[in-house]
DNA sequence: AAGCAACACAACCGCGACCCA
DNA sequence: CTGGGTCGCGGTTGTGTTGCT
């Protein structure tokens, strides 16, 4: 449908940050704080597009956020805020204080994906993985009478309407910009500590 | 020491939702 | 109500770093 562009590409530089440019970014969200990334490159004098603006600035610059490795316990609340909320980044973010659903979201496919798998779990369901292929009927899964976290934790997700992960991600963004939703989320949340 | 592969992470891209005239 | 502009998100790619042979 030829949206348009969300900058002049040929005008905008791209690739890594330079030191300059995150002094100048930081320094005009001093000054006038965030929001409106579309004028802002203009505004502080970068030839960056407002989207990477914006991502450079939450992702690496804000000064709240927390960098270095993730603590076991940080781990733990990921995999379980994943096993209810699935792909929704941001989401899981917002409970991490000091992350970013970027980092996250790095964290989970590069350290926590591998390390699922490697203990036999399925890091999309949360459940045992079969020997086999991946059949669609997960129903069908390996299972023991044992109840496993990640089984309570679906349980948990059913009972308060989130929606499967096993459905698109591209469901997620209307949920994950839905105030309601993410109020009950926040509501089953909070009693456990996120 | 050099070459290669695997890994880690910053950044980009495209899409859908939201907002407002 | 509608359409354009903007924002935010998740997926993907690119590149630097580290480890191994």
């Amino acid at each position: 449908m030829g949206r348009s562009p969300c900058c002049e590409k040929a005008h905008t530089n791209k690739g890594a940050w330079t030191k300059d440019e995150d002094q100048r970014l930081i320094n005009y969200i001093r000054a006038h704080g965030e929001g409106n990334w579309r004028s802002l490159p203009k505004s502080a004098g970068l030839l960056r597009c407002g989207k990477s603006c914006r991502l450079r600035w939450i992702n690496y610059l804000r000064p709240d956020l927390k960098r270095g490795n993730f603590s076991e316990e940080e781990d733990e609340i990921i995999i379980k805020l994943h096993s209810l909320l699935g792909n929704r980044w941001s989401l899981i973010a917002g409970r991490l204080p000091g992350r970013t659903d970027n980092e996250i979201k790095n964290y989970w496919n590069t350290h926590i994906k591998r390390k699922l798998i490697s203990s036999g779990v399925d890091p999309q369901t949360h459940r045992p993985r079969s020997s086999g292929p991946p059949s669609k009927d997960n129903s069908s899964s390996a299972h023991d009478s044992t109840t496993t976290e990640e089984e309570s934790c679906v349980d948990l997700e059913l009972s308060i309407g989130l929606p499967s992960h096993s459905h698109s991600s591209k469901y997620m963004k209307s949920a994950s910009s839905s105030s309601a939703e993410s109020k009950s989320i926040h509501d089953f949340l909070w009693p456990l500590g996120f």
